[in-house]
DNA sequence: ATTAGCACTCTTTTACCTAGAGTGCTAATA
DNA sequence: TATTAGCACTCTAGGTAAAAGAGTGCTAAT
């Protein structure tokens, strides 16, 4: 008896759930006896109403109104209920047929994915840049264009580049130009990003005599903000598909994209956050209204998962809803996807 | 006393138009009266506005509302009434501030742009990037990274470089990188990039003994619409001002700039005809409502300079806000921050 | 040429009513 | 004991009506 409450239960609350997610409105005890061939009468679903409403899982809007679910029920039902049925091939050969393309550009197949997960979700899709510092030096490259401007590309193991025009201080010739970039080839070849100041600030003392200068600016250069210490950006499309929606929270949803868009702070910390736990299994990790750590969007769901390369993880990949989305299909969309881009990065790998 | 009906015409357009801007909602003549201690009684004035009226400078909502500007009233306002004063110093100094730290990253004074004239007018900034196709070939380099991976980087007159790391079909050595980059550098050199295409087809069907094979992909590369091709993108920022303000067409504005995020095919299309209008004499155009020639943004003002380097103009920016805006104002920060950012561009031509 | 006065129009607000939806509770039922 | 039928209750949504307010347009007076 007890088991079959719990069942009842579990049934009744998966009904909700799932009629609140396609239709949008209040759910009622009767339209479930209606659509649903349960054996119970509108008052048993009532009671049991009642109870899963004492429980915090759905809840009431007013008196007269039908049932919806709460941030609660909505986890409970992610975790327990839902039906994670996977992708069909079709949906699968669908989203891998983007992928199929050489692609040149390394930032381009990552603003891709955003419009593809934004695409065959009809949600916001979100993808991190990827974190440099998280990468291995593995080149840099100087080429003098004129007596005090040189162009640096640095090289890492990933294939991330980055490349900046430079004004330096006083005048390089070829010969010293080349000097220190097989210098710092050589002694930093493999050095993680991440370590490159100390590595840096450790020869500019040993080599002191040598090639100070250029090698001090060189550091500054490496070290400074725009090449290696960006913050944290994304690529964010797809918030239009939330004009279309007829729905109430929508003004919402799309005020708090804008913010987003505008101040990507929150959004940046959450998805690092995600990348930090997400130590060696790599899952999708779903927020629900409140529950993620910071104090915005109430209002929608965010569902995150990592892409790596060279089995480092180094930037995060999802999809922000209304918290009534199709659950299922946007989790396995999203873990598809991640691994999807995960292989066409590792095309760069050197 | 034909040229005193005139006057007082301008003088309360001019009074009509101001007090819509600064209020947001209809004049009435009594309001005006009130306000503004011109000579005459509401009475009077709803005889000048009858004739505004009549001339489509202004228009009813319906018989008890207050006036309101049309485009066409707007258009008159910008071109012959708008008291176009100037920054003042500090303004200026306030802006150029932002400009004066040394700035390593060509992208980020561009997308930095986009923020300064967001902050400074408080409505959304608009900065294109600029186009590639409009600079002068520099320099090419070639870096061997593996038997068949290459790192490639592009250098432009412009200080504006592309980089991506390329898988090569073939296997390739240090030599013959060295041999056709020296090659390439040699012939291209400040060749305009948009002939490059005709240029390098030229040097295939040359060279077809030599190194036909890495000349051929080498072409693809550069030709490819990675390295060159960009489609015109735009970095758009500021959105969010729109949401604090209380007006009704707000939801609209709104709307409009989020399609704009995700389509960005129609403002891009618009900054081109600026660009390619805008001759000699850099000047900024204010389009208003319909005016402009796509059919949107009906509800709002766009206000469009363009910037250059090098004396060539390759970029657009400017703001989007209601119709309702300082415009005064607006078109002198606009036409302020074309000049800084141009100024800050050419530090990195070669 | 300007103004005062007034009728007219249209919007906005408020109040009120009704129909409908859905619940909760209680008593009857299997 | 679990389920159901019935009914009272509550709240919303929608419609109508009336009143208030804002502004104009017109006309007659200055």
């Amino acid at each position: 008896m007890r088991i079959d409450a719990e069942q009842r239960r579990e049934k009744i609350l998966r009904i909700i759930i799932n009629n609140y997610i396609t239709s949008g409105s209040p759910v009622s005890s009767r339209s479930i006896c209606w659509k649903y061939k349960i054996g119970l009468c509108p008052a048993s679903v009532r009671n049991v109403m009642a109870d899963l409403e004492e429980r915090g899982l759905i809840t009431h809007l007013h008196t007269s109104a039908g049932r919806v679910p709460t941030d609660k029920g909505y986890r409970y039902y992610v975790d327990k209920l839902v039906q994670t049925a996977g992708l069909t091939p079709q949906e699968q050969s669908n989203i891998s047929r983007e992928y199929l393309a050489k692609q040149l550009v390394f930032e381009e197949v990552i603003r891709k994915t955003s419009k593809v997960l934004s695409d065959f979700t009809h949600y916001a899709g979100v993808v991190s840049q990827p974190e440099i510092k998280k990468t291995c030096f593995k080149r840099i490259q100087f080429t003098l264009l004129s007596l005090r401007k040189v162009c640096v590309t640095l090289i890492t193991n990933t294939g991330i580049t980055r490349t900046s025009v430079v004004n330096f201080d006083f005048k390089i010739d070829q010969e010293k130009i080349k000097k220190i970039q097989n210098f710092m080839n050589a002694q930093l070849e493999n050095v993680p990003l991440i370590n490159i100041k100390i590595k840096l600030r450790k020869m500019m003392i040993q080599e002191r005599d040598s090639f100070f200068l250029i090698l001090k600016q060189s550091m500054e250069l490496i070290d400074s903000n725009s090449l290696i210490d960006e913050e944290m950006r994304f690529y964010l499309e797809g918030v239009s598909n939330f004009l279309n929606l007829p729905e109430s929270d929508n003004s919402d949803m799309v005020c708090f994209l804008i913010k987003l868009l505008d101040e990507k702070v929150t959004l940046t910390s959450l998805i690092h956050e995600v990348m930090q736990e997400d130590g060696a299994n790599r899952k999708i990790r779903v927020f629900i209204g409140k529950e993620n750590p910071h104090n915005f969007m109430n209002n929608c769901a965010i569902v995150l998962g990592t892409y790596e390369i060279d089995n480092q993880i180094i930037g995060g990949l999802g999809i922000i809803g209304p918290k009534r989305m199709d659950y299922g299909k946007t989790i396995a969309t999203v873990e598809y996807v991640s691994e999807m881009l995960s292989e066409a990065l590792n095309q760069f790998v050197i």
